[in-house]
DNA sequence: TCCGTCGCTGCAAACGATTGCGGTAGACCC
DNA sequence: GGGTCTACCGCAATCGTTTGCAGCGACGGA
């Protein structure tokens, strides 16, 4: 029947894509096609007699011979693949993870399928039923919002390892790898308290995304625990853009109190969006008010005011992901525990004392 | 056999993981599990009678029944998968025209498979094996080097369509969807020669990648058109980063000649690098010397100085490569052409007039 | 010598979907 | 009424690999 004649592509040569199967090889190495399929796969391999597996190998690797790995997926029910959704291929902190993902997976002979729902909810549901269909091993979610609930227990009931990270959902029982947001909120806190901040301002990502409602916690708690008051602005986008920062600074600035003298953004670009809003109003960081970010985005050194910002291990955290869900994948013991990973704070010169006390 | 029991991950719940098969369907609706695979894909489901077909779809449906894309994909030849080959999943270009090939590819029922090489050609190796042992229907390769080329030839050899996007390399036969980079490099010299420059400098980038030496053409040839003066800086780095461009700029300033008023580097992150440099010597952009850089990275108008830059469509040329892979793939016409995309100027402050003319 | 064991290999049935071919029943024509 | 055609559906082989089972020598012990 069909050879998978390469079509198009291949125009001079021979091209003709022919695929060097088991039986062919056994043809050549004068045994029978199973023994053939017993010497390659190391954990067989030493149920066929040295000789004849040396003989095997030397044969397979002369006519180029290479595992079928969809046949091997079928009969196995193991395809080797597991499904990484991201939100945003955009979000220039997706990348590292991908990275720490794919490394980590590689080593196992697993291979990432990345696909992207562009926070869409309905592309979610469509992509993980193809994602099924494609029989995925497993799922590394990195976008989960806290309406995903239902969705994530759906996905779980079909009986594949899923775990999450970077965001996770409260209540629900699976693995999460995830960022100690609570302590990066902590950190931005104490870091402006050290520089003497007694009234501070908190500029709030999107309200269904977790490590935002952690973020908030830890600051909150930071500040009051210290008796220094602070003034909420919260956000109702679904993401944490410049625009969006620029139209909470604008309310800020718009209130009749006096201007905060420390600002802690939820996010990098919230943070510039802020600054330029402030500068509209002929106001200067860190003169003015101090601002910290979140995220710590590549170049972020190069912007003007240099941005200090809590830096999250990106490439660290894919990679413990990727570790757990291998361990679930080889050993059918319970869920190993979720972990957290601590942020650092990078101080840089959007921070200063307050104007009052200089 | 083996019913794919979920094992790790599904605690609560039945969540024994159970395929609802052709047969399964066939069963409770009565028919032969043919009938039912006919029913359901759209290019055979009118050879069966349409109440039986009505049935077939809603008993399907009911029980939830999702093809297994393995089993198809081993049967047909065809595993509607499209390899992606990246260099550097960290590189902040990569996220858009990964979204534009994804987004293209989705809509043709293909889904990207992405892989990292990290810039290594023995990996590159390695990961296209393990990418042909999983029958991809395709490869779209983004960071082709001037060295590859009997690789690529290699690849195309086992009939399997390829394109590559972004970078090309000369002399192969395989469509590429590049930014017309002569004209990248043609549209900064205009602006400087514009501005009243007659003195240029060229940092260059990585001398094996081929948009690198396009864009050296394009600004040579302008600026030579014009009778202005260039000294050209050559980097040996595998990368176009700061660190090279500081390294370049460093030996500009050290050079006895007078400092050129307009200067063009290949990236954005080398003109940084190059910026720093001159700061270190007192000199300030645009007020010494004006700096064009290329790519036009996120944030880059929020740097110092707002860099100008070249700005490409990435996206778009994602979804054009996307777009001629499908077209390889559905008709076995003759490969379709490269096409060039056009690159913009970006015109921000780190450009101005020569300090002469003022 | 005979039996049990062990090491190696072949046999054949899966995995789930696709598809050429043939069969059956009804419609229709002559 | 017989023949032909069409529409529909079932049969079974097939994609390439995996794997339980059985066969078959050789060998050792009784």
């Amino acid at each position: 029947m069909q050879r998978r004649g390469g079509g198009a592509g291949g125009r001079e040569g021979p091209g003709e894509r022919t695929i060097v199967t088991l039986e062919d090889v056994a043809r050549a190495a004068g045994v029978h096609y199973s023994t053939v399929s017993r010497a390659l796969d190391p954990d067989t391999a030493r149920q066929v007699n040295v000789v004849t597996r040396k003989r095997v190998a030397a044969v397979a690797k002369r006519m180029g011979y290479q595992k079928d790995m969809v046949a091997s997926g079928l009969k196995r029910g193991r395809t080797h693949t597991v499904a990484v959704v991201v939100g945003d291929l955009g979000n220039p902190n997706i990348g590292p993870l991908l990275r720490g993902i794919s490394n980590r997976l590689e080593a196992a002979g697993l291979m990432p399928l990345i696909v992207e729902t562009q926070n869409d909810p309905a592309r979610l549901e469509r992509i993980v039923n193809h994602l099924l269909s494609r029989r995925v091993d497993a799922f590394i979610l990195t976008a989960a919002r806290l309406g995903d609930g239902p969705k994530l227990r759906r996905i779980r009931r079909h009986g594949i390892p899923v775990v999450l990270a970077v965001q996770s959902v409260p209540g629900i029982r699976l693995p999460a790898i995830t960022n100690d947001d609570i302590l990066g909120g902590a950190l931005a806190a104490q870091h402006l308290l050290a520089l003497g901040h007694r009234r501070v301002a908190q500029l709030r990502g999107p309200p269904d995304i977790y490590s935002c409602l952690q973020r908030a916690q830890g600051f909150s708690q930071t500040i009051a625990a210290a008796g220094a008051t602070e003034v909420v602005l919260r956000s109702t986008a679904p993401m944490g853009t410049a625009e969006e920062g620029h139209h909470l600074m604008r309310q800020l600035l718009d209130s009749k109190r006096p201007l905060p003298t420390g600002i802690f953004a939820h996010h990098d670009l919230m943070a510039f969006g802020a600054l330029s809003a402030a500068e509209e109003r002929g106001l200067a960081c860190p003169r003015d008010f101090s601002m910290v970010g979140y995220n710590d985005l590549p170049n972020v050194e190069r912007m003007v005011p240099p941005l200090t910002s809590i830096r999250l291990p990106r490439e660290e955290l894919g990679g413990l992901a990727a570790e757990v869900m291998v361990k679930m994948l080889s050993s059918a013991d319970r869920p190993p525990a979720s972990r957290k990973l601590a942020p650092t704070l990078v101080v840089r010169r959007s921070t200063g004392p307050p104007r009052e006390s200089r």
